[in-house]
DNA sequence: CGCGCGCCTTGACTTTGATCAAACCGCGCT
DNA sequence: AGCGCGGTTTGATCAAAGTCAAGGCGCGCG
């Protein structure tokens, strides 16, 4: 029993939700502020480090997640060990397969991850009375399927130089960097390594490095620290993607 | 009022739907009865010739279609003309984008192609009151994006020869081939021109060509009129894919 | 401080697949 | 039959990206 005075908008709504960007963008939008309740007794915020697994071999997905903040890599990988990464997501994205079992698929984490994790039993039950939230599902499902194709492009058809200036495009237009004054310049962190964009590519590291000094050398980017990006012009950077 | 007897089963769905693979493994197979009678009342069959588009750049996607037999590429386009084919479809898979406008694919008929085509408007509006159907279609969603996926690491991380040997495998285990006596062997006819499977590879006719002469001296496969594959043992052709 | 380690870059050389060019094959047409 | 044509194969050469190897840079730690 609270003494603090109820609010017409938000009372019913958890406190943690409110900021939430999955609460407005993310699947969490379908769902009525009881059933958000519900849903939050039952949620843990974690922390995640780098390089850890979220979903896939070992933890066999009993729960699903939002991204609250970094960036998760999707990689698939080979029996002899070569791997290829079919996928990035970015806050609010939901992390987790409804229905049909995971195929060969590992969820880590590229940087630093906060997620908002529930099991996966209670939004399966939610899903059967509320339709919308399957809406929400199957419009994250298009949005990756058509993000997938883009990139099957990329892989299939780009050469190398192409690729790289892909990837920092791909970047630049996701992670929501820093806007530079007037318009023009952007700047951003990596959250992937030289051999994690390797492995996004269909690239060696080597390859990779090469293409980048040559992106620098052109002046179409900046790097300090072989993480911070800094791209005075997204236009000249999206023409070296062909895109 | 038609003086037939009824059939317990059967009376209420359309001839048409009777035999259709659409309507047990397909988006049909979760409409009742009288919204199939609906349904059909506006549908047509459509034969349509290798090479024809199906929706894309022109036909703006006023319809949707489930395949009803023959084989469909999603392909997407460079501005420089290079191209890359993201998906093949087969019956009775379902042709359309639901709600997210179609982010630069055209769908052509790679081999001779039977539709079962309806008017958008109609599925949507069927689709607020049948959640079932909008189940149905994340289940399709939800495996075309496993199937890019896949295809993804082939693109990024195969070499040319498992290329071949995969984009193989996968038409042997999608068309419903002959199977020959005693379950080894397999054969089929290539839905794709030499052309289509090097856009579908990320390779050069050329290479396409070398590659298959080199499975066929391996007796891997067997080729016949170009175009007629046989596979007298499928697990070899899986090891030559890397799967 | 200096050592070792992880990550990245750079260089020399090799390999894979692309490019260019010619010829082949089946087929429909006159 | 002879011709032309689209699709395919094959060969010779070339270039892009991979491999192997060395060294640099930043950083935490003994």
């Amino acid at each position: 029993m609270s003494v603090e005075r109820k609010d017409i908008h938000n009372s019913d709504i958890p406190v943690l939700c409110q900021a939430c960007e999955a609460r407005h963008k993310g699947v969490c939008g379908a769902l009525s502020p009881e059933q958000l309740i519900d849903l939050n007794k039952q949620s843990v915020r974690k922390r995640v480090e780098p390089g850890v697994e979220l979903l896939g071999e070992t933890r066999q997905a009993e729960s699903y997640a939002n991204i609250i903040s970094g960036v998760v890599k999707l990689t698939k990988m080979m029996a002899d060990g070569r791997q290829q990464i079919v996928g990035l997501q970015f806050a609010p994205d939901f992390l987790g397969r409804p229905f049909r079992p995971d195929s060969g698929i590992t969820a880590d984490a590229a940087t630093e991850v906060n997620v908002c994790s529930f099991p996966k039993k209670m939004l399966d039950r939610m899903i059967k009375d509320t339709p919308e939230l399957e809406h929400k599902l199957l419009e994250q499902t298009l949005k990756e399927l058509d993000e997938a194709r883009d990139w099957m492009l990329t892989l299939g058809r780009k050469t190398a130089s192409e690729k790289v200036a892909s990837f920092l495009y791909l970047i630049a237009t996701h992670i929501n960097p820093e806007r530079g004054e007037a318009g023009g310049s952007i700047h951003f962190d990596l959250p992937l390594t030289r051999s994690d964009i390797a492995d996004f590519l269909g690239l060696t590291i080597e390859t990779v490095s090469r293409q980048m000094t040559k992106l620098r050398k052109d002046e179409i980017i900046l790097i300090s620290n072989n993480r911070h990006v800094e791209v005075p012009n997204l236009t000249r950077l999206a023409e070296r993607a062909s895109q």
